[in-house]
RNA sequence: GGAGGGGUGUCCGAGUGGUUAAAGGAGACGGACUGUAAAUCCGUUCGCUUAGCGUACGCUGGUUCGAAUCCAGCCCCCUCCA
């Protein structure tokens, strides 16, 4: 029944990671025969990696529970020169300490997700900083340059869609595809990688390595590339109002990370579910099969399953269950984000606009007035209609707490101090 | 070096002397409806001490009662030619 004889692409096969693949009987049987190596590139322009990634974080998941080893690869030498499509953004040149500190920043996620070491199967995260700062272009013109067809890299579709409508394409750019495929190929030889993993825009790039990889006398390198990712009604995965969805917790809180998956559409859920959490499929299909308001309780475990992945169990069963007091029961639950105002301030009350500037619910005080304006501003689930309202002492409920809620979702917890 | 096109709010994009804090769209946020979903409808979308004030259409100066709009210089981006 299964279309593979290898754990690792039948798994990606079922959980949908699948977009294209190079010579899928080959690669099948190198996978059945030994301990595969395969890379994934990373950029480390961020201190973090955010749920973008996540596909690529989960391929690699599923690469070492399938026996194989992961090798995540940091862009550190392509982080240092900046990503040329940004338009007329300066390109922030990164300092080699800043790259450094986002580098340990995301071997931190990666550690959640895999297990790093010296073993046969245990995860290692090269840069390639390590080989192309010091590349001597002559040498590598003739060593590699030959096996670079141009006619080749003009027929690519990235290339050819710019060129098509007249765009302009800078050399730098051009050379992306020859730097990710010499990538390719400098870690088949320092780490017997024998397979790149990445989104479908990688296609192309991939394919360059497999190809270089042959003409320099590589073995023989193979590709998998997973769909471009969005969710039902076209929105990018990973980004919301406040910015990117951050796997580290002093980005993006537990409570928050919890919430962007419970709040997925429902056309999203088993999908999700598939990709981002390792349920076994049969209680994915069970969960899937959910209709109406029951896919609420399949969101919920997506939520925590998702959560757990990246802060552990225990972070994400406090995460629900903040979310449950907080949505089930209504009331304040304590764990829920909180700010706090001296007592003496509190005494004399304290403006609402600067508390809902405070609390991070707008940006300026006219952003708060047109939050209270719309009706969007509770305090302690008392819609309030008057800019000029001070919050006092009056406001403290039983347990010395005020609540504070913009919209439906969101609230944030005033404490005393 | 030459010729041409362009730089407008988060993004795309209209506007070519005054009612322009700047059409329209996208996105986002809020409200209604729901299920903490989607779709739909409504509202909001520079800042402030908000019947007002300040700042803003690449930068600097100029013309004018009045400039995103006209003039000069500069910077940057793109296309074609050398």
């Amino acid at each position: 029944m299964s279309a593979y004889k290898s754990d690792f692409l039948n798994t990606l096969d079922e959980r949908g990671f699948i977009h294209q693949l190079s010579d899928a009987e080959g690669l099948d049987n190198l996978l059945m025969k030994e301990t595969v190596s395969a890379y994934i590139g990373f950029d480390c322009t961020a201190a973090s990696l955010h749920a973008g990634s996540l596909v690529q974080i989960m391929l690699l998941y599923w690469l070492q529970q399938t026996g194989h080893r992961p090798v995540a690869l940091m862009g550190g030498g392509t982080s240092m020169i900046g990503d040329p499509s940004g338009k007329d953004e300066s390109r922030n040149m990164l300092t080699l300490e800043k790259i450094e500190s986002n580098k340990a920043g995301i071997r931190k996620i990666f550690s959640k997700f895999l297990k790093f070491g010296e073993g046969r199967r245990d995860a290692v995260m090269p840069d390639n900083a390590d080989w192309l700062l010091e590349l001597n272009y002559v040498n590598f013109l003739r060593e590699y340059g030959r096996n670079f067809s141009v006619n080749q890299m003009l027929a690519r579709d990235s290339v050819k869609n710019r060129l098509g409508r007249e765009q302009h394409l800078s050399f730098l750019e051009f050379n992306y595809m020859i730097f990710q495929a010499y990538d390719f190929v400098e870690l088949n030889k320092r780490y017997n990688c024998r397979l790149q993993l990445g989104g479908s825009d990688q296609w192309g790039n991939i394919v360059s390595g497999i190809d270089l990889g042959r003409r320099s006398g590589s073995d023989q390198l193979f590709a998998v590339t997973t769909p471009l990712l969005a969710t039902s009604s076209g929105a990018k995965m990973g980004k919301t109002a406040d910015g990117a969805v951050w796997l580290e917790k002093d980005m993006l809180s537990a409570y928050d990370y919890w919430q962007y998956w419970r709040n997925c559409e429902d056309a999203d859920v088993g999908r999700f579910l598939k990709l981002f959490t390792p349920l076994p499929l049969e209680e994915i299909i069970k969960l899937e099969a959910l209709g109406g308001a029951e896919v609420n309780e399949a969101k919920k475990i997506l939520a925590t399953q998702a959560t757990t992945m990246v802060h552990g169990s225990e972070t994400a069963a406090k995460a629900a269950e903040t979310a449950r007091i907080t949505f089930e029961e209504k009331t304040a639950a304590a764990a829920l984000p909180s700010i706090t105002i001296a007592s003496d301030q509190l005494k004399k009350g304290v403006g609402l606009l600067k508390l809902i500037v405070e609390a991070g619910f707008a940006s300026s005080n006219g952003e708060a007035r047109r939050l209270i304006k719309g009706g969007a501003i509770r305090v302690n689930d008392i819609s309030i209609s008057d800019e000029q309202t001070l919050v006092d002492e009056s406001c403290l409920d039983g347990d010395g707490i005020i609540k504070l809620s913009m919209g439906k979702k969101r609230h944030v917890l005033i404490l005393q101090e």
